[in-house]
DNA sequence: CTGAGGCTACCAAGCGATTGGTTGATTTTG
DNA sequence: CAAAATCAACCAATCGCTTGGTAGCCTCAG
């Protein structure tokens, strides 16, 4: 039974082992630095049987990072589907869940954000752009359920929250004082500012 | 006279092509997806040739990212040195000088922000991490001056506004309606916010 | 119940190309 | 001429990727 339960978990297991490996040295070390046999050699295979799982090395990261802003994608509905009405707490609840991925132990997230797309040429760059921009359309509609100021925009708004959220991992510390959630109360404190002063 | 002057410009400046050449392609491709070759290709030398001036690819990087975070650094004290004493008007005086170097024309500023210290190991990393910090403390300061609601943690809001600035090069366009002065104009109106209705 | 055939997942070996870097000779320049 | 700067050729290592082959498992005809 033992046996049998891990030969049922070890199949279709092997790709997702690469796949995961793949995500983890690509945020850590950047694409171009990562080779196949340090992936290979992560899960404990040669680099050749690596290209029975996946194509190319370009469609590690193109499926690594899409599964990475799914995974971000999936935590903010969930978060904005329990949140309430007003607008202020949806934009802290998304970036709440936003951060708490971002910030969080998946190494597929990780490579969303320091694998800048201008690094990469053509389709692939197409790809991930396409694949991010989907994702902050969600944030185009919580800013401007917002009550903002006339003379702030909303398009900066929005990208000045996201890269406030984005430029997190370079300086978050797992270990500190700090976690996902505080920070990202945080910053949307930072912006949210004077408009309620008793919070 | 040209000649001389010519001769003179090219003495010396031999080295500053190369760097300058490194610090354009590890902007845009990245410092791993760049070789040694192509750099000495574009300034038409041969790769051989670039290790008279430069002991190894590691020192290229280093030196241009030196170099860039000096320009934003002397763009950004003369800035503060032209400003006036309101704190808001300093942030905002930096803020401006701070895109204006990092989304100008200079492929030394650019290196800084997409070439993620977490890439690097060592002493590369260390060295990367002490140059950006150097320079950050500027904003410091420039965060404690500020009158900010005491829900609002400085430390937060200065990672904050540096994570909208420094997130910019991901999405500005050279030729778009926006220009680096505008946007950080409009990055600090969306911190300021409330403070100041008639701005 | 058996055993041939096919399928999955991998290994071992190696391909041509490219990598960062070195070296001695050669050219350019003051 | 001497120093500064570059070339030409090369090195060992590594790159992404391909190939031929083969264990182990599953299926199904006989």
């Amino acid at each position: 039974m033992a046996k049998g339960k891990a030969a049922l978990s070890d199949r279709g297991n092997r790709r997702d082992d690469v796949l995961e490996a793949a995500a983890g040295l690509f945020a850590s070390k950047g694409y171009a630095a990562t080779s196949i046999r340090d992936i290979a050699q992560q899960v404990g295979i040669l680099s050749g049987s690596l290209y029975y799982h996946f194509a190319s090395k370009e469609a590690l990261l193109l499926e690594a990072h899409a599964r990475g802003v799914s995974q971000v994608t999936e935590a903010v509905e969930a978060a904005l589907a329990e949140a309430g009405k007003a607008p202020w707490d949806r934009v802290a609840a998304a970036c709440r869940a936003h951060l708490e991925v971002l910030l969080g132990p998946s190494p597929f997230s990780q490579v969303i954000t320091p694998q800048f797309p201008s690094h990469f040429d053509g389709e692939v760059r197409a790809t991930l752009l396409r694949q991010r921009d989907g994702y902050e359309a969600i944030f185009r509609d919580l800013v401007a359920a917002l009550p903002l100021p006339g003379a702030v925009s909303p398009g900066i708004f929005r990208l000045s929250l996201l890269g406030a959220l984005n430029w997190t991992p370079t300086w978050y510390q797992p270990g500190g004082s700090e976690t996902p959630v505080s920070i990202a109360r945080g910053i949307v404190d930072a912006f949210r500012l004077q408009l309620d002063p008793a919070a």
